[in-house]
DNA sequence: TGTTATTGATTGATATGTAAAATAAATGGC
DNA sequence: GCCATTTATTTTACATATCAATCAATAACA
């Protein structure tokens, strides 16, 4: 069967893609969305969101507090999110808020130990399911998928 | 710059990517995130949102009711969001709900006249939002792109 | 200096996705 | 026909995303 009669099967469509762009499309958001659910369930196995995740590597990464702009800056988050996924993150005890700057509006966000920890007990099941995901693709086919990818968004922000 | 100079950069990570996969994982859930950013605009100009034209279309599509478990299996939407979406799209008089069948635990959801006017108002801005968004890859890329995306897809579910 | 504009963060409203449990109707075995 | 099970849907609870509005602190400037 064809690629295109796949997905077309896939997605118990009727008509034929009216164009290669519109397959495209599809493809890349319904193969987004499965990679994401896997993800999301390994998170959630350590009782973390996606987005709590996200922050939590962010700021390792950086090694110093940073402050809610700069966090949402770095994410998918619009500013408004961050305060709650902050909350939840203090609550339990995996980052800390100080108002310590000279500009006493910025919150600057830390991890604490035992974010850090939570952090690593995360990073050998995350390196492994990269390559479940994605490992039975040739280092040729990931690295043309990478090109093509970063084309596809050159145009989109 | 390579290209995982620029991923890296946009990212504003400090440490390179451990992995092949890694990058290729990360490429793919930020391509798609602003993808949808891009459609989930436009839907909203048209007062949608994209979870409730995916519903519009495929009843379109089908042309004729369809119960709720129907509609879920053919979207990402698990059961119980279905429930919260056709509310929201009959408030708006675009489907409507039927207990006609002969098991009166379905409830038949079917398009309004106003719901096939919607997206039809949708179908042009649509063919074209899909070329403005991957419209400056090839013929030949695209159809690269279909490929390995539907490869990476096959393992996952 | 004092008024205004901007910025960082929060709050509130609405929509969605996910999981668990509840409700109601249909089905199968006896 | 009765009862346990299954099925279709809804309800509830929680996390998130987006937008608008608000509040406080700072910056800009006449």
């Amino acid at each position: 069967m064809s690629d295109r009669g796949k997905l077309q099967q896939e997605l118990k469509k009727k008509t034929p893609f009216t164009s290669l762009e519109q397959e495209v499309v599809l493809n890349l958001m319904r193969t987004a969305d499965k990679v994401q659910i896997r993800f999301t369930r390994l998170f959630r196995d350590h009782d973390l969101t996606p987005s709590q995740y996200n922050i939590l590597r962010i700021l390792r990464g950086e090694g110093k507090p940073l402050p809610c702009m700069e966090i949402a800056s770095r994410t998918i988050t619009e500013v408004p999110g961050i305060t709650g996924l902050i909350d939840r993150l203090e609550q339990k005890d995996l980052v800390a808020r100080q108002r310590d700057g000279q500009d006493r509006r910025e919150v600057h966000v830390t991890i604490t130990p035992a974010g850090l920890a939570k952090l690593e007990t995360l990073d050998q099941p995350l390196e492994e399911l990269h390559r479940q995901v994605v490992g039975h693709l040739s280092p040729d086919e990931l690295t043309q998928l990478n090109r093509l990818l970063e084309k596809a968004r050159a145009t989109l922000g």
